[in-house]
Parts: C-alpha cells; sequence; structure tokens
RNA sequence: GCCAGGGUAGGGUAGUUGGUCAUCCUAGGGGACUGUGGAUCCCCCGACCCGGGUUCGAGUCUCGGCCCUGGCCCCA
C-alpha cells in the first residue's frame, strides 16, 4: 500500500476543523491589529534561500530542477519569500506594511514530536518602520495571537546589542559560538570556550549578563551602549502594554540579519522541540535587491501550537438530517435547500431505506431529523423529530429552520 | 547524520520452548426492517511492515532496509 511521505500528515476532519478554528483565531486577532494577508509561491528560486544563509542549507532543504533547467526549492520559511515579495511589488506602496501570513513550508530533517517535513507557519511582517512602536508591536501581536489561542506560554524578549558590546573586538565566527552557548546557558562549554581561546575575562560578564532579569541591571554590566535609550523606551512600551515577558538578553536567534529585539515563545508539554514563536527585527530587503529596509517580525510553528493546546473545543456544527420518503424528493430538495439558506448544515439521506431505517442512521450524528414523508409532502409541511429529547412535530420549514436556530444558538 | 524503543485488519489486542486455516473487541459495509432511535441477530470486508538467512516448518529466531515514537545534532 502506498504511504504518505515520511514527516508529512494527514488530517481528517475533526483536526482540520480544530486546526482551522485555531487558524481563525490567529487571523483575527491580526486583523484587529491591522494586518492583512499575503501569499508568496509553495517554491521559488533556490537562490532565494541561500543568498544569506548559504549552500549549506540545501541539504535540509527540498530541492529539485524543473523542465526549464532552473534551480528550485520549496519554500523552508516565509519571511525570505515576503520580503522577496516587498521587493518585487511593495515598495511603492504607502509605509509601514502590515503583512500576515499563513502557509505550509518544507525542511528535509529528521522528525520527531512537533517537527515535521511539512508544517505550517503563521507569521507577520511589519516592512518599513523603525521606531520604538515599531519594534514593540509585533511583540505585542505576537503575545496577544498566542494568547487568544488559549496556550500558556512564556515569552522572551532580548536585545542583540548587549552581548555585541561584551564581544566587540572577538572574531566573529567565535562570537557566534560563543553566543549559542548563551543561548542553551550551556555555561560548562561557555568556559571552555572562552578558557581555550584566550577571552577568560569575558566570563563573568556575560554569566551575568544571561542572568540578569532586569534592564537596569544589564546596563550596569554592558556600560552606556548607543542603542540604550531606544531599548528603554521599547522595554517600557512592553511594560504598559501589561503583555507579559521575561528579559532575556541571551537569546541568539539562529542567524545574522537580525538588528535589535528579538522574542521567542515556548510552550510546555513539547518535549525538545518547544519552542513555538520567533522573532525580532531585521534587515533583508536589501539583499534581495531592495533598498536597506528596517523591518520586524516573527513566526508562529502552528503545528507545536495545536500539539501543546492538545484537545481543542471545536465548535460542533448542528447537525439536521433529511429522512425521505420515497416520492417526496422534490420536496425534500427545497427544504433542503431553506436549511441550506439559513446557514444550517443539513445532510439529505443517500440511502434510499425506509423512513426507520434512515431515522436510525441519522440519529448516529445528528441533533434533528427532518421527516418529509408522503404525508408532509403532500400539505408542504415537515416533521421535525429533536434526537435529543425524542419530541418531534409537524410544523411548516419556516418553523423548522426558526426552532433549529434557536437550539444551535443555546448550545 | 547519530542513539533508544517499537511495527499483527481502519483503531485496540492474543498468539506458549518455532508446529492446523492467526484470537478477541471495536470500527466499516450488507441484510433481517417501506412511517420512527444509536439496540439485537446474521453475513461480509479486513492484518503478521518489506527483503534475505536459519529450519522439514518463521507472526515467533537472525541480519538488512523501510516506517513510527521519542532523544541528540541542527533549527532559516
Amino acid at each position: 500500500m502506498l504511504q504518505k511521505p515520511r514527516g508529512t500528515r494527514d488530517f481528517l476532519p475533526d483536526e482540520m476543523e480544530k486546526r482551522r478554528y485555531i487558524e481563525g483565531i490567529m487571523r483575527e486577532t491580526s486583523r484587529r491589529w491591522g494586518y492583512r494577508e499575503v501569499c508568496t509561491p509553495e517554491f521559488e528560486e533556490l537562490e532565494l534561500f541561500t543568498i544569506r544563509s548559504g549552500e549549506g542549507i540545501i541539504q535540509e532543504m527540498y530541492v529539485f530542477e524543473d523542465k526549464g533547467g532552473r534551480k528550485l526549492a520549496l519554500r523552508p520559511e516565509l519571511t525570505a519569500p515576503v520580503l522577496r515579495l516587498y521587493v518585487n511589488e511593495g515598495r511603492s506602496l504607502p509605509k509601514p506594511l502590515r503583512w500576515c501570513y499563513f502557509s505550509d513550508c518544507f525542511r528535509y530533517e529528521r522528525p520527531q514530536k512537533g517537527r515535521y517535513r511539512q508544517f505550517w507557519q503563521f507569521g507577520v511582517e511589519l516592512i518599513g518602520a523603525d521606531t520604538a512602536m515599531s519594534d514593540a508591536e509585533p511583540v505585542m501581536l505576537a503575545g496577544d495571537i498566542l494568547k487568544n489561542t488559549g496556550l500558556t506560554f512564556d515569552l522572551h524578549v532580548g536585545h542583540l546589542s548587549f552581548v555585541k558590546k561584551l564581544l566587540e573586538g572577538v572574531d566573529p565566527a567565535m562570537q557566534r559560538t560563543i553566543r549559542m552557548c548563551l543561548d542553551k546557558k550551556d555555561f560548562p562549554a561557555l568556559e571552555d570556550l572562552l578558557e581555550t581561546n584566550g577571552l577568560p575575562e569575558l566570563r563573568e560578564s556575560l554569566i551575568a549578563l544571561v542572568e540578569s532579569r532586569s534592564l537596569a541591571e544589564a546596563f550596569e554590566i554592558t556600560g552606556d551602549i548607543p542603542e540604550k535609550s531606544r531599548i528603554e523606551e521599547v522595554f517600557s512600551i512592553l511594560d504598559t502594554s501589561g503583555i507579559p515577558y521575561t528579559l532575556n538578553t541571551g537569546i541568539a536567534r539562529g542567524l545574522d540579519y537580525y538588528t535589535g529585539i528579538v522574542f521567542e515563545a515556548f510552550a510546555e508539554n513539547l518535549g525538545a522541540e518547544n519552542q513555538i514563536m520567533g522573532g525580532g527585527t531585521y534587515r533583508l530587503a536589501h539583499l534581495f535587491g531592495g533598498e536597506d529596509t528596517p523591518s520586524s517580525g516573527f513566526a508562529i510553528g502552528f503545528d507545536r501550537v495545536m500539539v501543546a493546546l492538545g484537545e481543542v473545543p471545536a465548535g460542533k456544527d448542528l447537525i439536521v438530517g433529511l429522512v425521505i420518503a420515497p416520492g417526496s424528493r422534490e420536496w425534500a430538495l427545497l427544504v433542503a435547500r431553506a436549511f441550506r439558506d439559513a446557514g444550517i448544515r443539513a445532510e439529505t439521506d443517500l440511502s434510499g431505506k425506509g423512513i426507520g431505517a434512515q431515522i436510525a442512521q441519522v440519529s448516529r450524528h445528528a441533533d434533528f431529523a427532518v421527516i418529509i414523508g408522503a404525508r408532509e409532502a403532500e400539505c408542504r409541511m415537515v416533521t421535525l423529530k429533536d434526537l435529543g429529547s425524542g419530541e418531534q412535530n409537524e410544523m411548516t420549514v419556516d418553523e423548522a429552520v426558526t426552532e433549529v436556530k434557536r437550539c444551535g444558538a443555546c448550545r
């Protein structure tokens, strides 16, 4: 038997309804902040993804050549495509641009809990603004979205300038290695690293910085830095907004295009892959042929959010099953139309069996049976049977629709 | 790429020191049943992950692969 490719998943209706419900919360929250949806191609020129990350990431992407010999890749993320879109089409739009997206991405990696080869990201990009407010907005929006999904999470916010200041003058490759240790809070490895590279004097200040829990503490360690007042303003906005967050000056965020604010969110019960969101301020547009443009954004690992949420009480549809006697089909179709026009999910019998068998069938999943037999068809009525209580009455279609809607409203 | 534990109908399971036609539950389909309930009864469908090896004989032992679940690495 054919199987789905490794690291991919099928979704049955029950699960799709939950996913759409949560997705809807994310979309609606973004809409309320003024973020409008964009969509980019499922695949892009390979170069779009290697241009800043190097050839190394090719082995973790789905790369292929089309019939015209073009080197293409299934998108492994969405920030680069969205910025490419901005450079191609968005430069003459009034700034700032507030964009969001919800799309699938592909990475050729070893699957594990919360990590799949096809996965969905919900993200936003705020392009063309460079103020404390524009630094803070995506952080606040990310917190708002995650909160509205009902998730329990920790939001960590940091700024790259602190660590950069302490590592001034250190070889860039070494800086990255050090930042990775800080990100993981792997202090033994950090000590080793500093020791063997003749930088032992950094040990105390770096560890103190990462452990610091207030801006004042952090600035005490780094001394004055040019971005100080901007950073203070951003965090003061976050404080004023009431969003719960933790200062974390150790956040490294994988690659180097982040410029200032960086933030991440973590959920429980996710095992090793517990990061559900990451973002920051960055500069990318110039790499894709645009002007140097300040931007800021984040992406949420949608599948991880779904895993972390566990059971989601997806709103159950109220279901009406139409029980149709032979000869009443014409009237039944009109009745079905009336229910559907009223927004009610109505399913007609397909078996052609007897009334009793149809009711038995319908009662397995529907809330109401609408019985349309010869008697009802003749006088243009229906019999509405509440499958919960067993009560049934003959009435007009309008009355039946009203009655079902009334029940739907009070559930 | 590495490590650990797994893989028997759609789901869940039994299978002895290797020995009929592989157990049971559930789900699914059909019927008993042409004006009223999810029941019951009957019938049907449906599996040893794949391949080599040992053996008279492999679901069982052995090796390799694939896949699943976690973890490491990485994580744009």
